[in-house]
DNA sequence: GACTATAGGTGTACGATGTACACTTGTCAA
DNA sequence: TTGACAAGTGTACATCGTACACCTATAGTC
């Protein structure tokens, strides 16, 4: 590499070497994203980055970090079911974003804007009269929902309404064994021409939540 | 290798390298899991296995789906609701044994097991009487919230009712962040008393969903 | 029994990956 | 001027998935 070159190449420093790194696997995907090809992108040598970087575990936690902060807090002025139903609505676009980040949002060392969301999530919560059980029952059941359908999503690859059926279709003709699975020719056939949407899909579940929630709010109880 | 190995040893098949790799991801984990290391474990060199399997990518395809052929299929005898919480649970049990295979139940091309759990799951439902749109909304939430919560279990490694609240601690205190945030200061100091557990967990939610369809059952309805 | 096709296992080799380690170089304080 | 330090380089190594050519034991066939 010229002096030239290096001359007129703006320094790496931690958060330019992240943000790429998000760019990157924003683009390529999580199998596909390597610190050598980082590197390449940032015009930089492979063992550049590990001045600004431990190594990729320690890169993967920052990138985590970063799609949390993108995440909106619950808001303190809003009733608490609208204010749940935002950051929920909020935290799946974030996933369709980020979708390599879908597996990790909870399995890597916390960063300063996970553990100010889930501060600000249990605060709402609480605030909003949830006794403390109640406050874990709620956080979990809304948390394990929106993973999932962001996971569902992801593996599923339902991103449009047309290729929703497509995608159910191609999945069972690989293995031409509709014949002996009537429900799933009916999800073949009969998806495509329902409109189906996965935004729409994601609210009617988490709805469905809310609505359970707001019923148990104030009794300690289990569901009947 | 000589020949007295050779012949004293059972020969390589399909269904033998897919079980040896189940119980080594089981108990390696995914990372860890490597076609040189499952050779090892069979006493083979690693080409070997490429005389069963394709590739690496088929033969997770194959332990996935030995996943599902585990998983209890709903009761044509049961009333719906009593036949989806069995399957439920029992999909939460299944992936609690192969925590590897989160990630992946819905990403990669369907075996016969997988097929055939889903046109039951559908099957149960329009036979229940909810319709075609119905049907798909209760499938979708159910199937959300149960990778969503089997994913948070395996990534907080909340394994105990005693190590839920100290993994929650050791999380915000390695970054001695928890003055600033007093909600999760209340988690991992309650949390270890309140008895925490995770089936218990998982149920609350689960029948807080299931609840919520029995009443949308015949309605078109979205939630209120 | 001799001959040969085939299935199953072996050995070597290649490119990709993460990263340790020793080096250069550009910048600034004293 | 010196010399410390931060940033970037280059080489090297272990580990991974797997292509390819090879060997060998068994099963038919004549």
């Amino acid at each position: 590499m010229t002096k030239q070159k290096i001359a007129n190449r703006k320094p790496l420093s931690r958060a330019r070497v992240l943000q790429a790194a998000v760019a990157v696997a924003d683009e390529a995907g999580l199998e596909a994203f390597s610190m050598r090809g980082l590197a390449q992108e940032l015009g930089v040598v492979p063992m550049a980055l590990y001045k600004h970087v431990a190594n990729k575990e320690e890169l993967l936690d920052g990138m985590v970090d970063i799609v949390f902060s993108e995440i909106e807090l619950p808001s303190g002025t809003l009733d608490w079911r609208s204010a749940m139903r935002r950051r929920a609505i909020s935290t799946r676009a974030a996933l369709q974003r980020h979708s390599w980040a879908i597996g990790m949002m909870e399995s890597r060392r916390p960063g300063p804007a996970n553990l100010r969301n889930h501060n600000a999530v249990m605060g709402c919560l609480r605030k909003a009269g949830f006794s403390f059980e109640m406050a874990i029952h709620a956080y979990s059941v809304q948390d394990a929902y929106i993973y999932g359908f962001a996971l569902q999503e992801k593996d599923l690859g339902f991103e449009t309404p047309d290729s929703a059926g497509e995608a159910a279709q191609r999945r069972a003709e690989t293995i031409g064994a509709l014949e002996n699975h009537p429900y799933l020719v009916e999800i073949a056939t009969k998806l495509p021409k329902s409109g189906y949407d996965n935004a729409v899909e994601f609210a009617w579940g988490l709805d469905l939540i809310l609505d359970g929630l707001a019923q148990l709010r104030h009794t300690g109880a289990a569901p009947a």
